[in-house]
DNA sequence: GGCGAAACGGAGTCGCGACTCCGGTTACGA
DNA sequence: TCGTAACCGGAGTCGCGACTCCGTTTCGCC
């Protein structure tokens, strides 16, 4: 509730702050980053003006965005992490995972693509990587899950799946959990036929 | 070899037109259809007028070289289809469509998503179309590849597949067949567990 | 070789969208 | 209730990239 500088905000400064990350997360969602400043700065009521003023500039902006959507995912995560059975637990979050990915569309692919400044250990990024590790370990341990993969295959599998999905408007959720589905199969140890190449953890997919 | 009125093109701009038409294919693949008419121009060793005279607009360019591509696709779909085992013939399909759609990137994207005004039956999309469904059902009726699934719903899953390994950066082959073998063992009639939704067929993928 | 038409390319124009300026408005402490 | 600093929004500016104008060059036919 302080900017920059350390002041405390307004209270209007901080609502219409509020509207606009609600506004351009929703807008962003639906139409991808090529929504423009003015239309973000309509659906929130305010200027255009307003918007640059507090994010500085539109990248600004969809940082914000895509942190706190991080947060939406972790919440999940951490849920899931929490269920009795390991099984469960990763299936239900691939659900979510996937469901996430495709209403956030290319928010999602900024957020894999980004390089992300912020190196401290409790940055969004970094406790979404330790979440998602440890339920695909546990998911493992568990004998759910074949253990020639990483974390970061599975995030990259699940993403494709995702961008599948949305890449030709919105199929409904039925549709998108046949995917699931289809994938899950894939990843039984029952199913496991060798692979090439090596696992990945969510590092190695970062690297690139 | 002739312009929209028909007349015959002389031998520069016929040369011309196949160098832009390469150089522009070069860069969409690599850096998406972001790049700007200068520079296409540029690598093709002429100005942008002539680009913008031979194409009309950059959509009209983007149109050629995604029709280019298709017949590449169409062409390898049918030495696959050649293939004396239906199982070994449709995986290396797949294989092949994996590495096409992600040396193309965002072009294949378009791919999806365009309308595709033509409704010509011999239309490269339709031959594509009849080509990968051709591969799916001989693959079924070999017991290759589980039959609750239709043609769209292979197109979907493997692009995105394709989307997800070139989503950061470029994966080497080698990991890219890796996710490529993980959903076929998901494909595999063995390891099919009932799906939610319904079969799609490539003009269900279409439709949306 | 010469000539007319076709094609070329550099220097523009033009529209669009991110970002700023400044006069007016509003919150909030005294 | 009043003063002031923070905040606001509309009307700009500015840069970027797709597309055009026109004088010059090249092709290809005789």
């Amino acid at each position: 509730m302080t900017d920059p500088a350390g002041r405390p905000r307004r209270a209007d400064a901080t609502r219409n702050r509020e509207r606009i990350v609600e506004a351009a997360s929703e807008l962003f969602a639906l139409h991808g980053l090529s929504v423009q400043l003015d239309e973000v700065a309509g659906a929130a009521g305010v200027g255009v003006a307003t918007v640059c003023r507090h994010f500085g500039t539109k990248e600004g902006l969809v940082d914000e965005v895509l942190n706190r959507a991080r947060l939406v995912l972790i919440e999940q995560a951490e849920q899931c992490l929490g269920a009795d059975d390991a099984g469960v637990g990763f299936r239900r979050f691939v659900g979510a995972l996937v469901a996430f990915q495709s209403r956030y569309r290319a928010l999602a692919e900024e957020m894999a693509r980004r390089p992300d400044a912020s190196v401290a250990a409790d940055s969004p990024r970094h406790r979404a990587f330790a979440m998602i590790t440890a339920l695909v370990l546990r998911a493992q341990a568990a004998g759910e899950l074949r253990d020639d993969l990483g974390a970061g295959d599975i995030a990259v599998l699940f993403a494709g799946i995702a961008h599948a999905t949305t890449l030709t408007s919105h199929l409904d959720r039925h549709q998108q959990d046949r995917f699931v589905a289809v994938l899950l199969d894939g990843l039984r140890p029952s199913a496991a036929s060798a692979l090439p190449g090596h696992a990945m953890d969510l590092a190695d997919v970062v690297a690139r």
